[in-house]
DNA sequence: GTCGCGTTGTGGCA
DNA sequence: TGCCACAACGCGAC
């Protein structure tokens, strides 16, 4: 649905080639990697593809076609290149995509069609507006804000929503061997029958399926407010966990749009953006907008909207929360629910990303790896929304990885979901249980230290050293933009078994991050 | 220069 | 559940 790319092709050709690339800069297997996977992708994300991909191919054999899954040896655009020429393909149609990596990629193919003399068509599909529209209309640069982004872009166009019952067969395919969508276990990442499967399943029919499920009860639609759900609730999450299939292209963020405006329709009152649900969608919009024009948004050197600041590295709290072992349950859970699910609340991401420093994005690559929703613009956007480098300010609101998660949960049902040595652990002491004595953390077989990991910093002194650091960096910024390169102040995070002892520094400031 | 505003802080209190 | 104080940021409209 909403595909005018394959809209395009269909119409315009008695032969159509539906072509899906397997990349390895994503699939390849990575032994070294803190959990199964490649360098850039987990298990819950390949997962996921795979099973939107043998969806994508079951949905078209029923039209008559079929996916022609292709696996690049190396880049994508030779292996695409490879068959536009091959198959002599007189049309070339896909969607287009504002991710730098996916732009370099396509213009490498887009050169070889000119050359060639294959005609282009590229629409947007994506997103609900056209970000270089939308930059064009605000006078060449990028709305920083979210209300002047609303009040540029005005109402999304219509999803391309054309009901057909056959497309054209697939051409000659020559010497190409024709495979169906590989298997998780065909990939090569090991034994992974260990592996908790996530409770979201891939695919059209599943997006639809699931969409069609959330808008039914039309007052929770409207009345939806996002801040206001419980990051805690898992067994039937405040949120409608339709961004994976966004992010896949299972879902039309259009059609999404369109049929949340059916439901507000039918209300008498209905939330508003930003916080209401189809303010959500904007948010997407916002972030594909500015990250589409911005120069290294996705780092902080070079980026203009990126406050300068030194942020230091410290090796063991970043392992421990990258693998849940921080010793405060809250905020383990959630990165116990990231590794196994690859998708977590909202504000149980901000809960954790606050939590690792305010910043370093380091945080920012295990998201973006580990998310079966995972999205450049939108997980680089955050994340600078979060470590206060840009679109946020309000350095002192932090969240505490305690009392937070206690507001919505306060029997601890999310932590023992997610880490079971924790079950019998005794409400009053699930969220600081350092602090149980000694009989109690026996009594519920779980010996702090032992069991369950010591706390790896003292949250109280860490978060203060944090706004000190981020005052600091705040007023050099005023002063002349330059950040503070100064070694002056102790690690924004502290050991809390050493008696505040610093961590020693491994590095002083963050070095720039190669694109990931 | 001033002032109002900003999706999602915490802790205390009614 | 909602309101307030706390301490306080930058941005953008004026």
């Amino acid at each position: 649905h909403d595909n005018p790319a394959l809209d395009a092709a269909r119409r315009s050709a008695a032969r159509v080639y539906p072509v899906f690339v397997l990349d390895p800069r994503y699939l390849r297997p990575d032994p070294a990697a803190p959990s199964p996977g490649s360098a850039r992708a987990g298990v819950a994300r390949v997962r996921f593809l795979l099973e939107s991909l043998r969806d994508l191919d079951a949905r078209l054999r029923r039209l008559g076609s079929r996916l022609l899954v292709l696996r690049a040896r190396d880049d994508v655009s030779d292996a695409v290149c490879a068959a536009l020429k091959d198959w002599n393909i007189g049309k070339l149609c896909f969607e287009s995509d504002t991710e730098p990596y996916a732009l370099a990629r396509d213009k490498r193919v887009t050169d070889f069609a000119a050359a060639s003399g294959i005609e282009v068509f590229s629409p947007v599909s994506h997103t609900l507006f056209d970000p270089a529209e939308i930059i064009e209309k605000n006078g060449g640069r990028p709305p920083l804000t979210y209300q002047s982004f609303v009040a540029t872009a005005g109402e999304p166009p219509k999803p391309v929503m054309e009901k057909y019952s056959e497309l054209p067969p697939i051409g000659d395919t020559g010497g190409y061997e024709l495979l169906p969508v590989p298997k998780l276990e065909e990939l090569g990442y090991g034994d992974l029958s260990q592996e908790y499967i996530p409770p979201f399943r891939g695919g059209e029919t599943e997006a639809l399926k699931r969409m069609r499920e959330s808008l039914q009860d039309k007052e929770w639609v409207a009345k939806f407010e996002k801040p206001k759900g419980d990051p805690s609730a898992f067994l039937k999450p405040a949120t409608t966990v339709l961004s994976p299939y966004l992010k896949f292209g299972c879902l039309s963020a259009r059609y999404f749009y369109h049929c949340i405006q059916d439901v507000y329709r039918s209300t008498k009152t209905h939330t508003k953006p930003p916080v209401s649900l189809a303010g959500q969608l904007l948010w997407r919009d916002f972030f594909y907008t500015v990250s589409f024009g911005t120069p290294n948004f996705h780092q902080m050197e070079g980026n203009k909207i990126c406050k300068q600041i030194p942020w230091r590295e410290n090796g063991e709290l970043f392992v421990a929360w990258r693998d849940g072992r921080t010793g405060y349950p809250w905020i383990d859970a959630i990165m116990i629910q990231l590794r196994k699910w690859g998708w977590m609340h909202h504000l149980a991401r901000h809960s954790v990303a606050c939590f690792l420093t305010r910043g370093d994005l380091q945080g920012r690559d295990v998201f973006e790896r580990l998310l079966i929703d995972s999205d450049w613009a939108i997980n680089n956007g955050n994340w600078l929304w979060l470590s206060c480098s840009s679109f946020f300010y309000q350095y002192h609101r932090i969240y505490s990885p305690i009392s937070f998660g206690k507001k919505y949960d306060p029997n601890g049902d999310y932590i023992r979901h997610f880490i079971p040595v924790l079950k019998d652990m005794p409400k009053e002491y699930i969220y600081e249980p350092w602090t149980a004595p000694l009989s109690v953390q026996e009594k519920a077989r779980c010996i702090v230290g032992k069991d369950y990991p010591k706390p790896v910093v003292d949250h109280e002194a860490a978060s203060k050293e944090c706004r000190k650091r981020m005052e600091e960096a705040y007023a050099s910024n005023r002063l002349g933009g330059n950040p503070v390169k100064g070694n002056s102040s102790n690690s924004s995070r502290r050991k809390f078994s050493d008696g505040g002892q610093d961590v020693p520094d491994s590095s002083m400031s963050k070095q720039p991050r190669k694109r990931s």
